[in-house]
DNA sequence: CCAAAAAGAGACCGATCATTCACTTTTTTA
DNA sequence: TAAAAAAGTGAATGATCGGTCTCTTTTTGG
């Protein structure tokens, strides 16, 4: 029974960008048996389907984002410096690795196909934002930010921007795209510091 | 030989929603004999494969965009006018319609695995970013922007934030988003108008 | 260390995939 | 309008698809 876990956790960690890669209708099974070195049966065994098997590919890819953010916001004490780092989180982790970002990719793909999983998205994105507005608010508390920085606004800005910053990035096969557009969302940060 | 070319751009027409929505890999030869009501052999003889349609099906759609800002902007005389001009357009035409921003769906489904199409999403960036910036520098030149606007920043930031708002507001099926996000970019013209 | 249970292997299934081609129908040309 | 050329049909192809199932191997608990 403990064995099961732990192959399954491989399973998702060895598909997590091959999904996030070649998309979800671009994956086989094969492509998951080679990267996973498995057979078909013991992919089978720990998920009923591939539709099952994008969907936690998708909420693992997410939530590792999320507890990569976390870490390296955890111990800084400024509501600025949490949004700095934040956002150098994002400049640096993303491209080169796994294919991008998950939100992108599995959203681009699914918005017009496949409900359940636009909702996990959607959810991703709500989290995404929430977690910005936040520390915006609670800056906004301590006094150190003024009341006009619009938190939602902001939030809006930083998704979308990055979201889009990643795409062009990976177009042109340019980071500094990238790192144009996370410069330019400090740089935001700056009139609304008391 | 007059006949194949009307055929040609009406298999590339009724096609571009369903590549648009269901994605390259997504798309089967079936969907689109469905979708034109032709045979195997019909659709086949005007293109070489699934992928040198998709090809086309992108063209198509990135210059029904581009024409489309050119109608919408040609007979405005003013480069804020234009501008206005412009982010309306992309506000109105594009989510309900075919299943939303070509360059986003073909660019986030191509950028790992497809390299051909890949190439012609960049020169469809490109584009659209040129446009942005020419339209600026114009602005400034006859007197209408100051010189601190900054013309690719903006054309950058109008680009990302608006594949990242077509992005959010088709997970949360609601257009506001979009509509919202042009707003912001629209006043954030108004410090260098002159 | 052994028996029971769990995990993994891989042949196999029908469906569907992109593509081909011999043939019929339609269009064009003279 | 008739012959030639072009366009469209649809059955057939082999590959690959996602998924199943029986059997072997490995793990687990006593």
């Amino acid at each position: 029974m403990r064995k099961a876990e732990r192959t399954k956790q491989f399973i998702i960690e060895k598909s997590a960008p091959v999904f996030n890669t070649k998309g979800i209708a671009g994956t086989s099974m094969n492509d998951i048996m080679e990267a996973t070195q498995l057979a078909k049966g013991g992919v089978y065994r720990h998920f009923a389907s591939k539709e099952a098997l994008s969907l936690e590919v998708f909420n693992y890819l997410s939530n590792l984002m999320h507890d990569g953010v976390t870490g390296a916001v955890r111990e800084i004490p400024t509501a600025k410096g949490k949004l700095y780092g934040l956002l150098d989180f994002y400049d640096n982790r993303i491209l080169s690795k796994w294919g991008g970002c998950a939100i992108l990719n599995f959203g681009a793909e699914a918005d017009d196909t496949n409900p359940v999983m636009k909702e996990k998205v959607r959810a991703a994105i709500h989290r995404f934002k929430n977690r910005i507005s936040k520390i915006i608010i609670d800056g906004q508390e301590n006094g150190e930010f003024s009341k006009d920085f619009d938190a939602e606004n902001y939030a809006i800005k930083v998704f979308t921007m990055y979201e889009g910053g990643v795409l062009i990035s990976k177009i042109e096969n340019n980071p500094e795209y990238l790192h144009h557009i996370i410069a330019m969302l400090k740089k935001e940060i700056e009139p609304h510091i008391l």
